[in-house]
DNA sequence: CTTCTTTTGGAAAACGTTTTCTGAAAACGT
DNA sequence: ACGTTTTCAGAAAACGTTTTCCAAAAGAAG
């Protein structure tokens, strides 16, 4: 292995003049980088990482912590998003993801994680989706202030953590507004079916609150039932409620599907709403208003968040845009 | 940050010894292990990963090459499967998986990506579903012999590559037969149309086979054309062909949804047959056979081979083993 | 042509491990 | 009790960088 060391001795200078072109110190003669620059190129050196992290004690190491299969059923395009998104900026940054699915550390206490990140050598942890109930050690954890972290889809701000996410109150308003008007034009009650996310839980939490607010603003008649993000559970609440319903409201895309199949079960025809916007919801082959993210861009912003973090700047919220969309078939499909 | 200098003053040791300590070294006294044992806990020392792996020049750093997106509209099930189970597996084996999208090399010479992975210490590469065509410099860095590589879907066996895959042409042979058997025992002509993957490719080429050969064996009249896995194009072909067909067979799941869009769109029924067994079919709502293939124990077992290509063993060819499934409906969604 | 700055390049000490080599002590055989 | 082997522990040299500090060279000002 070619080392800085050679490409110095080629170029007949230091090494740390070499380290110095490596990293565009500003105090390296044109002519010199150009002689180092020559060697690097006919030796074919490639800087260690290794070498150079453990001397500038910068890793760059960052951990994407994700809440995959803790609904085995689903189809996780979500949480692939956000790798997408998340190494692909990382790359561009220079910076290393590691991921970490919630499952792998289910086990662990808070200090076990501390320990296991810290010999990971993670400068900083960008997790998705954290619930103050179900990843009590996690959340533990970030509490701690051991690391710089993002929260995607969780509140918590604080000199070392950041939060990302859309606003969720305004974003299930609008999409319910939009449905209803366009939906239930024709009917004269109004009563809705709302299939929110889990019982404590942030996002689940901001959406019914929007929910609401728009319930009182339409004079709707709201029964609220908690689906817990399954698409089971909103197939059973549809079965149960939708016969006595004018709509149905389901506070993701996955419920909305399964809202769909007691439908079609049923054979009776309800408007269905969802949110998130997934891709999966053409293969369900329906038209449907839902709340659009862009996942991808969630996540490379929380990448450059952690990058910032880690410079020593200060937690702070982001509030990502959302759009209203109308999936419809042709739209995935062709 | 407590290091393993500390950790050898306060058990009165050298530093040499806790490092055997840290390693399991067969020669250290019980006794003397358990004092550095105890200056470990009383100090919370964690290992620093990095520098382990500078001095050791052993990084148990292996990449993951995932070809996803490459059909943007496929939803990315079995990418995410190879993930888990790789990373799970690594966990278990204390290595590391960085995840690398092939899009994000597809701009680069084998030569940079030769740089690339260099540059982060990759001490080996998985590679999944690399393409003769598509993936020309990939391949040409594979062969080059550069990096000790695990092909997933993909042949090629030598000292420094292995190759893990179902036997697909067996697998498509049964499942057709199967299919066939049960579907169409009714109609005494076989008109089959065989949506293929891609022209060039080794699964797609293994499937074929497989099919061919029942074709001949059962005098089946085999209509074969070529969708590209993509879920758009069997949609098309089967439009065109259908109609005129008794069975649609299908060398991929995403393509059988396809079909069996169109056939709704048509209005007509045939049989389709799938391939691959992802959960994307219960969205899709419909019954359908399928080979089943346990993606996470085959990254799994990638992420071994990959361990014992790196301990100097020699390539070699894996299958792995697959069932015949019928998916119904119910299977998935409750 | 001094003297004082400013630029530039080098020497060497880190960073936290692993590993090799060496020697002391203990165990063994006779 | 004496060599001989085996077991155990420590010293020190890596591993490939970064970074700090210092000196030499070059430029500016008088």
């Amino acid at each position: 292995m070619v080392s800085i060391r050679d490409v110095a001795k080629e170029a007949g200078v230091a090494i740390s003049t070499v380290s110095k072109v490596l990293n565009n110190y500003p105090n390296v003669r044109g002519e010199t980088k150009e002689r180092v620059n020559r060697a690097i190129e006919q030796l074919g050196f490639v800087p260690n990482s290794i070498a150079s992290a453990l001397s500038s004690k910068r890793s760059g190491r960052v951990a994407l912590v994700l809440d995959v299969n803790r609904n085995a059923q689903a189809v996780d395009e979500i949480p692939m998003q956000y790798m997408i998104g998340a190494i692909n900026r990382a790359k561009e940054l220079g910076m290393d993801i590691i991921t970490v699915f919630a499952a792998m550390l289910s086990d662990m206490s808070a200090e076990e994680m501390t320990r296991y990140f810290q010999s990971q050598s993670v400068e900083a942890l960008i997790v998705c989706s954290l619930s103050r109930t179900e990843d009590e050690a996690l959340c533990k954890m970030v509490k701690s202030g051991n690391f710089k972290t993002v929260l995607i889809n969780a509140p918590g701000v604080d000199e070392n953590t950041s939060s990302i996410h859309i606003d969720n109150q305004k974003a299930q308003y609008e999409v319910a507004k939009t449905f209803l008007t366009e939906s239930t034009a024709f009917c004269t009650s109004k009563r809705i079916l709302y299939i929110a996310g889990k019982k404590e839980g942030y996002v689940s939490g901001e959406r019914l609150k929007g929910m609401q607010k728009l319930a009182q603003e339409m004079e709707l008649s709201l029964l609220v039932r908690v689906g817990n993000f399954s698409e089971l559970e909103a197939r059973k609440l549809t079965m149960q409620y939708a016969p006595h319903k004018d709509a149905i409201i389901c506070a993701s895309d996955l419920m909305a599907i399964g809202a769909m199949k007691a439908l079609i079960d049923m054979d009776i025809y309800r408007p269905v709403c969802g949110f998130d916007g997934t891709n999966l919801m053409g293969y369900a082959g329906k038209q449907m208003h839902t709340v659009g993210q862009d996942f991808k861009r969630t996540a490379a912003c929380a990448v450059e968040e952690a990058g910032r973090l880690i410079g020593g700047e200060a937690g702070r919220e982001i509030i990502m845009p959302h759009k209203l969309m109308r999936i419809k078939y042709l739209d995935v499909i062709s």
